[in-house]
DNA sequence: AAGTATCCGGAGCGCTGCTCCGCTTTGCCA
DNA sequence: TGGCAAAGCGGAGCAGCGCTCCGGATACTT
């Protein structure tokens, strides 16, 4: 599941088809992987089983950060097309806002160490947090610019600070009932909001 | 600096002398290193600086937390202590619980790699976690209490939560002008106000 | 059917954490 | 002062990881 078309760039003439079926194989093997092991599972592991060697792995996904985004495209994806529609149907701006973040946090908390591995500092995974960023953070700030414009929340907020202190909030040993993210970020919202007309 | 008085556990007779200048030899070859590198710097980095092997280092300090606690002992302690001190002091409980915070975010944020290790789901990194909570955590509580009873701060508020929150805030990649850290806790602090009364 | 570009597998290198054990140093006691 | 356990030390060594490299297998083309 959520590895399915490889209609990603649509020429690549002459791919050889053995190629294109590895590249699905290790594509469905690292989505089982990462939900019991979490994105940072070994490549070894992940190479295992899917029954293919690790170069092929390296081969179709240079980057470890390559294999998770091609992973949850399609979760992604969804989850920025959800900023307009939501904008276009929800009671207010603000409503909308605060319905695409609880998107963007369900799709986080529920891929183990995707959070973790976003705020990573690490090289590996810095086309992740790009690809991120290039695709959310335009819906984000259309979101936050309408909030703003309607005076529910103050102005001048950055998209780009409001993203990573979301997915801050939700990474961590997921483990303890004592933290619960959301409760965190809706207070973020909350601070957001404009004081109402003095 | 930061790495003095072996007072640590009192008794401890008849440790041989030059284990213990060996500890804190150690010491301060890992503050060196932790502020070069990070609190993930390889031990034996840390071993090469001080100049001893790495059973050495392991010995005295079996576990990475315990080492990076012994480092940072002192400084954890300040910050516990300043709880009640900016209580008395303060205008009222809230502008104490944001002093406190701003103590403890100035910590977290000094410390290269420090807030990513207390969030570590890695059990390496458990005894670490627990020696912040169990120092910092009354701390928290005590200020989040007074402010609440003061009328402050909306109730319940979980001091677990928050300390956690904070901490994830602090962490990832520092070196990104667009993200800062105290901002958003500026806005989580916000957030955590009594709506005033209607 | 033959030729070639493409693709594959896993051995191998370098870097980690952590342990194990033969050797050295220290401090006590005669 | 000299001797001798006990305490402490160092680094070789093992296991697990990421990533690369290249001889060999495979699929398309003509």
């Amino acid at each position: 599941m959520t590895t399915d078309d490889p209609a990603g760039e649509p020429p690549s003439r002459s791919r050889r088809a053995d190629a294109l079926r590895n590249r699905e194989t290790v594509l469905s093997a690292a989505a089982e992987v990462f939900v019991t092991s979490g994105v940072d599972a070994p490549i070894r592991q992940i190479a295992a089983r899917a029954g293919v060697g690790m170069a092929t792995i390296y081969r179709h996904f240079p980057t470890r950060a390559d294999l998770v985004t091609a992973v949850y495209r399609h979760q992604i994806e969804a989850c920025a097309e959800a900023g307009p529609d939501l904008l276009a149907r929800a009671d207010s701006p603000f409503d909308a806002l605060r319905q695409w973040v609880d998107l963007f946090v369900d799709f986080l908390v529920t891929k183990h160490g995707l959070a973790d591995a976003l705020r990573s500092d690490s090289d590996r995974f810095a086309a992740l947090h790009d690809h991120f960023l290039d695709r959310l953070l335009p819906v984000c700030a259309q979101l936050l610019d309408a909030a703003a414009e309607a005076g529910d929340i103050r102005p001048g907020v950055q998209p780009y600070e409001l993203m990573r202190g979301i997915g801050n909030l939700c990474g961590g040993r997921d483990d303890d009932p004592r933290y619960d993210p959301r409760r965190l970020i809706a207070l973020l919202l909350q601070g957001l909001r404009r004081p109402h007309a003095s």
